[in-house]
DNA sequence: AATGCCTGCAACCGCCACAGG
DNA sequence: GCCTGTGGCGGTTGCAGGCAT
């Protein structure tokens, strides 16, 4: 029994690729793309299993693929996305120019992952193994859901990104008053990644795995001169018991997703700081550990 | 110098989603 | 709606090189 092999294995070679197998996928590639991968290794004279072929591609030769190790920049963001995304490389890695979710998941699991839980983060939950009360002494935190973390993660910088757009928005268009000294904020990254397709696959999944108990109407924000309209939100699942009070605003809103996913820390602060920096804190809870220092430790 | 252990990474495997018939 | 083929993804494995003893 068993499922059939997905390509024909007797007589193909595995293992390691050499130069020769290499320069013939290449050139193959060049001159004709990958078209069929299942066809493309006859075509290319490669005695390899189409699948094989695909991989070695995509994860070495691919030109355009950066080579050599991980910036600290690149690491704090495959681990701010991992907190959002979880284990999907993929996607992870469609965030990251030249790198692979082969790249992005080998270095999870050989550097990451083992330094998360030298500070006692894990690095599933992204949250500290255990919490301390002053009365109780180390507390387990409730189980939470991945999807409703990675989500109320997500939606957290959203709403903070989406409200530094309005406040941004509304100084534009009173220019009469005194401008408070804003600082110059690139394109929003994370209403980047939210728009982007990871954001959208995001959304559909939040969308299809949890239920709706609330919904903000699609907003819009005008900078400099462009008018952004913010995508729907992601579905919330919050319980009866959990959700007493139907919330008024976006700020309520946000604190009720971080209190059910367990966050500690105040984000509602009316100042409008860089949103970037707020909500990469945001995604990256740690506590009161905010610091990325550890990444620098080997 | 020899041996064993550890680490990092390339490659493989199995499953899933999707498109086309 | 079902079946089949294909590509893509995430988990896991195996090997080579580095390091410690």
């Amino acid at each position: 029994m068993g499922r059939a092999p997905c390509c024909e294995k007797t007589g193909l070679k595995r293992g390691p690729w050499t130069q020769e197998e290499d320069e013939l996928l290449v050139d193959y590639i060049n001159k004709n793309g990958h078209g069929s991968w299942r066809s493309l290794p006859k075509l290319a004279g490669l005695l390899r299993c189409g699948k094989s072929c695909r991989l070695r591609w995509t994860n070495y030769l691919r030109p355009d693929i950066k080579r050599g190790p991980f910036s600290p920049e690149e690491e704090k963001l495959v681990i701010q996305l991992h907190a959002i995304l979880g284990n999907r490389w993929a996607a992870i890695a469609a965030q990251l120019p030249g790198r692979t979710d082969n790249e992005i998941k080998n270095l999870w699991n050989t550097h990451l992952r083992k330094r998360l839980l030298s500070i006692g983060i894990d690095p599933q939950t992204h949250e500290p193994t255990s919490i301390s009360s002053p009365l109780m002494g180390p507390v387990k935190r409730p189980p939470v859901s991945p999807s409703t973390r990675h989500m109320a993660q997500w939606e957290s910088a959203r709403m903070e990104a989406e409200a530094r757009l309005s406040m941004e928005s509304s100084l534009l268009l009173a220019p009469s008053t005194p401008l408070p000294p804003i600082k110059k904020t690139n394109p929003d990254y994370f209403l980047q990644i939210w728009h982007s397709e990871v954001g959208s696959s995001f959304r559909n999944i939040t969308t299809k795995s949890e239920k709706l108990t609330y919904s903000s109407p699609v907003s819009q924000a005008s900078v400099s001169g462009m008018t952004i309209e913010m995508a729907p939100k992601p579905e919330v699942e919050l319980s009866s018991s959990n959700l007493e009070v139907e919330p008024e605003s976006d700020l309520e809103k946000m604190k009720i997703i971080n209190i059910y996913a367990g966050f500690t820390h105040s984000s509602g602060s009316s100042e409008v700081e860089d949103s970037s920096d707020t909500a990469l804190r945001l995604f990256f809870d740690f506590q009161g550990q905010n610091d990325m220092s550890f990444l620098e430790a080997s």
